[in-house]
DNA sequence: TCATCGGATGTAATCGGTTACATGAAACCG
DNA sequence: CGGTTTCATGTAACCGATTACATCCGATGA
């Protein structure tokens, strides 16, 4: 690979002024300017990142915290595909590459410095927090260390921090107006696990329809399941017990919809004739699983666009933190309503 | 940050010693090594990545080739997820960090050199490719470079490349297997696009056993897909038409499955009672689709953990390529055979 | 005509490491 | 006891960029 100095030496100017031009080329004479380019293309020359970075501090890296351990349930982030395509293009369009941060190996698993430390040896400009649900203290310590942090689908702020997350209460009254317009009043829900943000949004949306249309949720109406398939079969078996049986059901994600589904059939009823179903997400099983899972969707690739603005705006030097950004969510209608 | 200067300084030896202390400590005498580290614990001490880069012409990091684009279909990867925990684990464990590799921002859209440029600016040591289907010539660009390749799924060799794929005809075998030792006779399948190779292996392993039996596919008992819903609901149809209608169906991939087995439930037959259905990948909607999908799955963990060890031995400058790693295929049964 | 200004470029220090080579001291050996 | 090893450490060049500051030169204005 050929260095600055060759470009320099080639074109018979000095190395400060091959910088100026890949960097400040404005105050480049147009002569020079295009000399210096001839001789980089005719070369091949392309600066290296890490000298670079080296002299500047910034590694034009933007760092993924997503600490999972394949062993444990729960580590699937629903998005994560999608999040990941979006923002890794809405980042390349920035000149951003990103960095699947894994913990430095000079500290231990349980070390909440070990992302920080990755951080800091590579200079990484940022990070974007996949949310592991836990509140984990090495999360905490690049707030605390002042790293421009975006939280995903995480209640998440600080003077360096913010956050992107669904509009889950707006979700929540979308899925309560479409079950009261398709004529039900017997109705009853499955939410997520009680100390879950999004689901609490998503139950207090629901909620909130639903008594303006003057219909309340019985404390047994309510059933937690945990976000996977078994407690949604779990929950509706509970719900089918009730009397009367409830007409709808919503399930604050597509997988519990799943399982609810599962049990009601099992029940010997039909979807949507007898219990209708709606989910959140729109994962992919949503439009495969007959009769297709009315559901409200997130828009997935507006995580990861999001996430890239947001963190522009921080890298760019603003004093505070972006807003926290607010997606909407649809209602995507299929056969289970 | 502190830097090895300032813990030469405050440990009275000079930077070199330092330095070994990190890289060789088994060259510094004991006393000098608890000095040295004593100090460097005290005051927060991290090597910085780049200046080492810089010195080394190693980075530490391998780059994720995976050139998606959420506009067009196919960007995504099946496992991809599940690869990517795998990868970044079984990477981390060897000190190894994961940089989505985005197209080199000087480059074209379309410049084969696009994520060459960026792997060389990066001094990125080695590379993961996620098969896209399509013969990329930005991929074979990093081949000529002589950069170490692996590719999952994906048939790809070089003078520092190898692959690692899923025993597709074995799976084609176990799939062949189970349904004759279901009884089935009259047998048909639906493959994957004509040059797709592990949708060609995966039949050619189905037709070897099958013939063993005795059982020889018509043409017309082979219908291809395109690996998505809609091609496989289209498939099963035709195979519908067929007289003496099949009683038993292997899909090359889950989703052409569910679409299969919504064509026998629209057509008014059971599943598996009149025909029964068998998928390869064993995807999420696998188990969540009634009756449940049997299926062919592949180990997607094994995907991530084994290039990572491919690439391992690449790094560590073995003069040929490891052999291609090919991993073994299960059987899990389900509700659908 | 000369001081002044500003635009273009060069000089050289700097970022934070690695490492070939040099040095010095202790150990070993005939 | 002198010479040779061996081991631990230091010296300083180098990796490839950026950038503060210096310099040069032609244009401008009094």
């Amino acid at each position: 690979m050929s260095s600055i100095r060759e470009v320099a030496r080639r074109s018979g100017v000095s190395v400060a002024t091959v910088s100026r031009v890949f960097n400040t080329p404005e105050v480049v004479s147009r002569q020079t300017r295009q000399l210096v380019l001839g001789v980089a293309a005719e070369i091949g020359y392309l600066p290296n990142e890490s000298a670079r970075t080296l002299a500047t501090k910034k590694s034009n890296m933007v760092g993924l915290v997503w600490d999972t351990d394949h062993r444990r349930p729960g580590w699937r982030h629903p998005f994560l595909q999608d999040i990941l395509v979006a923002l890794k293009s809405a980042l390349s369009a920035h000149g951003l590459h990103l960095l699947m941060l894994a913990p430095d190996p000079g500290a231990g698993p349980a070390d909440p410095q070990r992302f920080l430390r990755t951080v800091q040896r590579h200079d990484v400009d940022g990070v974007v927090i996949i949310d592991n649900g836990s509140r984990d203290p090495a999360v905490l310590a690049l707030v605390d260390a002042a790293v421009p942090c975006v939280a995903l689908d995480l209640q998440f702020t600080g003077p360096t921090c913010t956050y992107i997350a669904s509009d889950n209460a707006g979700g929540g009254r979308l899925a309560a107006a479409h079950l009261i317009e398709r004529g039900h009043r017997r109705i009853a829900t499955i939410t997520g696990p009680a100390r879950n943000w999004p689901a609490a949004q998503r139950l207090a949306g629901f909620r909130e329809t639903l008594a303006e249309a003057g219909i309340t949720l019985a404390d047994d109406d309510v059933v937690a399941g945990d976000f996977y398939l078994d407690s949604g079969h779990a929950a509706m078996t509970r719900l089918l017990a009730r009397d009367p049986r409830p007409t709808a059901v919503f399930a604050a994600g597509d997988e519990m919809a799943v399982g609810a589904i599962k049990a009601i059939h099992e029940a010997g009823l039909r979807v949507p004739d007898d219990v209708a179903v709606i989910g959140f997400d729109d994962i992919e099983v949503a439009a495969l699983i007959p009769p297709g899972l009315t559901t409200v969707t997130q828009d997935k690739i507006g995580f990861g666009t999001a996430a890239a603005e947001s963190l522009m705006a921080m890298l760019a030097g603003t004093a505070t933190p972006p807003a926290p950004t607010t997606l909407p969510t649809t209602l995507i209608l299929r056969g289970s309503t």
